[in-house]
RNA sequence: AGGGCUAUAGCCAAGCGGUAAGGCAUCGGAUUUUGAUUCCGUGAUUCGCAGGUUCGAAUCCUGCUAGCCCUGCCA
């Protein structure tokens, strides 16, 4: 993966330059250090673009390392969908680690810590901690367990290691200041004892270490350099540097933190996105309205597009909230080359060609796409019946309509002029088939010139057509909205569920392949949806368009 | 308010003492068998505000304002 292109700058960049130039460290290692407790979206990837390419770029490493050190919220599931959500981005970890693996290690210098009189076993109950942790205008006070000797924390530590306290009834502090503006560096917890059954070590272990403890100890243990977060982890730095200081492990990594992504229209907090899921908003994790990896790709979106985004987005330390329109200009422009063109008529209006001869098709010749011409040309059937989008019709239309309406004539595309003759309604006066005359002369690709239409239409020939369902999704979240809760923001029309027709070669689609449908946008044959006799499309995106009523 | 951080166009963002890149969005115009694409044009005398240093400041200094984060045995 050498040639990502990405001349933009950044200040973490700047910073590993400068690190290579003064000998801070001769190469430069990465991670990307998940918690497997739920799925990755699109936030992640910008972190994941972030470390994996910046190692690249200077000839590093990126490993991806599971930071499971809290088995009450974690699972199995989740790490093989990270993996596949890394792996399908097109990323290579150098090493997969499990802080997990690294438990041992961490009890060893939890050890040394106690050894050292860095760190004590604490008697007090998690409020009584609370209370002793002072607040953010006044210092905490030392509590009793302060003082203790390391003898007796030792065998404390060695007794909570092996199961003799309940969940909550001790815990290991480091021993910081307990006075400190800082309050991460009032004495904070680094051990906790919880009797859960992890995913990695089954029951090995019953006290679990917390993450301002583990994480630079995982980041040392790896070798790794830059140690790359998000801003909520700027006041934890002091302790991340008390720990990689004070514990015997020869490695000195540095944490350096840049601003997450938001993106308007879109939730990015985990918790979130699981409420959405548990409660039923969505289909699942992958939900092509969820902005989830895994959603993402089923909805449509390449690879290629999230990582541009990601690249183009920049890194800094400024909270930012990008305009989701940006992402969807970078599908737009990945697939505008490689996606065939087709006809799909998602809301269905038949025309009958009065004048064209009953019971003959015609076989036209079609672009598959006019910008990459190297992908060919199609056949599609054309004859007396055919389906015309329902938009493209209107009785009394306002000024600059270019489409169809009684008396005007329109190009269908790759075909014929056609005009409007007459309005077929039913009962209720609902337009349910249009009769219409078509000119021989002005046949695509015989360079007719005669005279010019404003509109050019899609269609589908009616008795090759194949039925599809299209799903067509709009925001699941709507920032237009007001609310106290983000549930309140849900977009009650997200998703709609159109029924049409599709050109007969469609037959072939497979699952995920991606087309654009003429003048409608670009879709994406659903991987769970579609079988053999249903084919369904995912409108990853619309075209761009300036046309109002 | 104790601590930490941020502030450049509607939204991202480069810029690192020498006279404001780029992308998205918007709005014009040209081309067009997609109201798409493509092309061309479009916006900061000014970088949160006020002072100061300097021949010269978005960049350095001082003060102020606004926003975000921190009182889990979550990460």
């Amino acid at each position: 993966m050498s040639e990502n292109p990405n001349n933009s700058s950044n200040f973490i960049k700047h910073i590993v330059k400068e690190d290579l130039a003064e000998g801070t460290y001769d190469h430069i290692v990465t991670r990307f250090p998940p918690e497997p407790n739920g799925y990755l979206h699109i936030g992640h990837a910008k972190s994941i673009v972030l470390n994996f390419e910046l190692a690249d770029e200077f000839n590093g490493e990126t490993n991806l390392r599971f930071d499971d050190t809290n088995p009450l919220k974690e699972d199995q599931e989740y790490v093989d969908a990270i993996k596949e959500d890394i792996e399908w981005l097109g990323y290579e970890w150098e090493g997969l680690r499990y802080a997990s693996n690294y438990f041992d290690e961490m009890y060893n210098q939890a050890v040394i810590l106690i050894k050292k009189g860095l760190a004590y076993v604490e008697d007090l109950s998690q409020e009584e901690i609370r209370e002793y942790r002072g607040t953010l205008t006044e210092p905490g006070k030392e509590s009793k367990s302060r003082s203790r000797s390391a003898e007796e924390n030792l065998e404390l530590f060695e007794k909570m290691r092996n199961g003799e306290f309940a969940n909550g009834e001790k815990v290991l502090r480091a021993k910081i200041d307990m006075a400190s503006p800082n309050i991460n560096l009032r004495d904070p917890v680094i051990y906790r004892i919880s009797h859960t059954p992890h995913h990695n070590t089954g029951e090995k272990w019953c006290i679990y270490p917390m993450y301002s403890f583990a994480h630079p100890l995982e980041d040392a243990i790896e070798g790794v350099t830059h140690s790359i977060c998000t801003l909520e982890f700027e006041d934890q730095r002091p302790l991340y540097e008390w720990v990689v200081e004070n514990c015997e492990i020869d490695a000195e990594p540095k944490q350096i933190e840049f601003a997450r992504l938001n993106l308007t229209n879109t939730v990015m907090s985990k918790r979130k996105l699981k409420q959405l899921v548990d409660e039923n908003y969505v289909d699942g994790w992958d939900d092509p309205r969820m902005p989830t990896i895994s959603g993402l790709r089923r909805r449509g979106f390449t690879p290629e597009s999230i990582k541009t985004f990601c690249r183009e987005i920049g890194v800094s330390k400024a909270d930012n909230l990008v305009d989701v329109r940006m992402l969807e200009h970078f599908v737009r422009e990945d697939l505008k080359l490689t996606s065939p063109r087709t006809m799909s008529v998602l809301r269905p209006l038949k025309v009958v060609i009065t004048n064209y001869p009953e019971g003959e098709v015609e076989w036209l010749d079609a672009d598959i796409n006019p910008e990459n011409p190297e992908m060919g040309t199609r056949k599609i059937p054309f004859s007396r019946e055919i389906y015309i989008e329902q938009s493209d019709f209107m009785e009394n239309p306002p000024k600059k309509y270019f489409r169809l309406f009684p008396g005007n004539e329109v190009r269908l595309k790759h075909a014929y002029f056609i005009k409007c003759n007459e309005v077929i309604k039913d009962d209720e006066g609902n337009v349910v088939e249009l009769h219409c005359t078509y000119d021989p002369e002005t046949k695509s690709g015989t360079g007719f010139t005669g005279r010019k239409v404003k509109g050019t239409l899609h269609w589908v020939e009616a008795t090759h057509a194949k039925e599809a369902e299209f799903r067509l999704y709009n925001s699941l979240i709507d920032d237009e909205k007001s609310g106290d809760d983000f549930l309140d923001f849900v977009n009650p029309d997200s998703l709609e569920v159109a029924h049409g027709y599709v050109e007969p070669n469609m037959e072939e689609a497979k699952a995920h392949d991606k087309y654009q449908f003429f003048r409608h946008g670009y879709f994406n044959v659903d991987p769970k949806e579609t079988t053999a006799y249903k084919l369904v499309f995912n409108r990853i995106v619309e075209l761009k368009s300036s046309f109002k009523l």
